[in-house]
RNA sequence: GCUGGCGUAGCUCAGUCGGUUAGAGCGCCUGAUUGUGGAUCAGGAGGUCGGAGGUUCGAAUCCCCCCGCCAGUACCA
């Protein structure tokens, strides 16, 4: 015997999870299409250097290596941009700006945590090819619209400029070599707060844990400096780069790369999206290894804990590696499991057990034929119907199956209403509600509770209306 | 990766000065009720006590190694 298992950091999705993440994964696409961007598939595996080679030497550990029957070198897919990088290298005839989604399980060997796993998906939105911060202003406007129809209450979306971190460390008489490093610590600043950022860029300090964090070794110039900008904060986006353009009043070049942010900002005011969820934040860094300009982050308000759930930049050079020259390209993307887990936490999904909205009872082996004809009848009427499949037994059984699959309504025939031309149909939901104050067996049997009788013709339409109303 | 805690039935757990056949609650199955999902009652199934090794007449219990889970911490293109 084997033991069924599966591999840590891997798990299955049961149908009530499945119905929740399909539905959430469909709002999101219809988004995306009416925003016209069109749908792409890259298969799950793909050379191994076609992966490591963008990522960086510490992304290397986190590829699920594989090997195909030729013995090549081939890994799992840590992210959907790295493939969509080689697709538009590969295929240079595409019609570009290629504005591309996919929506595909990505794999990471990373430690599992709490809602963190070794396989999850993605819901990536591109634009390939588009060099104008328009392409980044319809990222982000997507994004506000993508979180609207999903409904997730409260959010925010904040933005900068992986440009003014740059900017940033000129100011501050940083090498540009020590960004990465200053970037990973400014990163943590909502996690850890400003005291704990200002020790960890100069002297380190030991937490409580009694670990020791090393220090950057910063001079406090430079610390006041950092502080300085990290303490920018305007009720209004143009206020807020009002500040900066006065900060960065003797750095080269700065007003131009402010210009840009600006720029997104005011297609964005044009176009509705305001400060109210819509901010500069000149605090957020996001992944830092590709991006090259603008970066994004959404935030749920009522659910910070988890994290952004929306996040993106623009990449200009990720397709170099495989062409030798630059595309511009801009996007973001959903953890859509991290989402789902959010809205399930603030109780802003429907969970469902099955599709079905009609159980077809079965009790008497002669009406078989009709319970059949019944059940197409319902699913030709667009009624998600499921017939009992088995031994036509006990009723007692079939209802316990809909209550525990929570189908709403079930269709009740036995040969008494077959002869008066009649069907039963029961409404689950009130004998639910009674049953609390039902004491004995023989009333809750006699309740007949939630029960009408109607004539057989008329079935399909007064279910359509039970389920519409 | 590091530090600490924990692994006993599907789930939550009890059971250690080593001692007969490893228990409970919940859940599950069957029936009371072959036309009514809740409740109740009766019966039943379900265990390599995380794995391998060791000590012992005897190990869920003691020792060693390994694996897994949880918490904190680090990292996360």
């Amino acid at each position: 015997m084997v033991e069924p298992r599966l591999s840590r950091g891997l798990r299955d999705l049961l149908p009530d999870a499945m119905l929740a993440r399909q539905r959430m994964i469909d709002t999101i696409r219809g988004v995306y299409e009416l925003y016209g961007f069109s749908p792409l598939e890259t298969p799950a595996v793909e050379y191994l250097d076609v992966l490591s080679g963008s990522a960086g030497a510490e992304a290397q550990g986190q590829i699920f290596e594989a090997t195909n029957p030729e013995g090549e070198q081939l890994g799992l897919r840590f992210d959907l941009t790295v493939p969509l990088s080689r697709v538009v290298s590969q295929y240079q005839d595409l019609i570009f700006p290629f504005r591309r989604y996919q929506v595909s399980p990505v794999w990471r060997a990373d430690k599992p945590e709490p809602g963190r796993y070794r396989q999850f998906t993605q819901f990536d939105l591109d634009s390939v090819g588009a060099e104008s911060e328009v392409a980044d202003t319809e990222i982000i406007a997507a994004m506000c619209d993508t979180l609207d129809a999903l409904d997730v209450g409260p959010y925010l979306v904040r933005f900068s400029s992986r440009k003014i971190l740059n900017l940033l460390l000129e100011y501050a008489e940083i090498p540009q070599s020590g960004g990465p490093a200053v970037f990973r610590i400014l990163d943590k600043l909502d996690k850890i707060g400003l005291g704990k950022v200002k020790l960890e860029l100069t002297s380190g300090y030991t937490d409580e844990s009694g670990a020791p964090i090393s220090g950057l070794g910063l001079s406090a110039g430079q610390v006041e400096k950092i502080e300085r900008f990290l303490k920018i904060k305007a009720d209004s986006r143009s206020e807020v780069l009002e500040l900066l353009r006065a900060l960065f009043g003797g750095v080269d070049n700065a007003q131009q790369e402010i210009d840009v942010v600006e720029r997104i900002s005011s297609h964005l005011d044009a176009l509705g999206y305001e400060s109210n969820r819509v901010v500069v934040d000149l605090g957020i860094a996001r992944g830092l290894a590709y991006y090259t300009g603008p970066v994004f982050e959404a935030v749920l308000l009522d659910a910070q804990q988890f994290g952004s759930v929306f996040a993106g930049g623009r990449y200009d050079n990720l397709v170099r590696r495989f062409t030798g020259r630059s595309i511009p390209a801009t996007g973001a993307s959903i953890g859509v499991d991290r989402l789902l887990a959010a809205l399930v936490e603030l109780d802003r999904v429907e969970q469902r057990k099955t599709s079905s909205q009609v159980l077809v009872s079965a009790m008497d082996p002669a009406l078989m034929g009709e319970y059949l004809q019944i059940t197409y009848e319902l699913r030709r009427a667009g009624i998600r119907t499921e017939m009992h499949v088995g031994k036509p037994k006990r009723l007692g059984k079939q209802l316990q199956r809909a209550d525990r699959l929570e189908i709403p309504y079930v269709v009740i025939m036995g040969s008494d209403e077959a002869q008066r031309g009649v069907v039963t149909v029961k409404e689950m939901l009130v004998g639910r509600r009674k049953a609390v104050e039902v004491r004995s067996h023989d009333e809750w049997k006699a309740g007949r509770f939630g029960q009408q009788e109607i004539a057989r013709k008329d079935l399909a339409k007064t279910l359509r209306l039970l389920l519409d109303g």
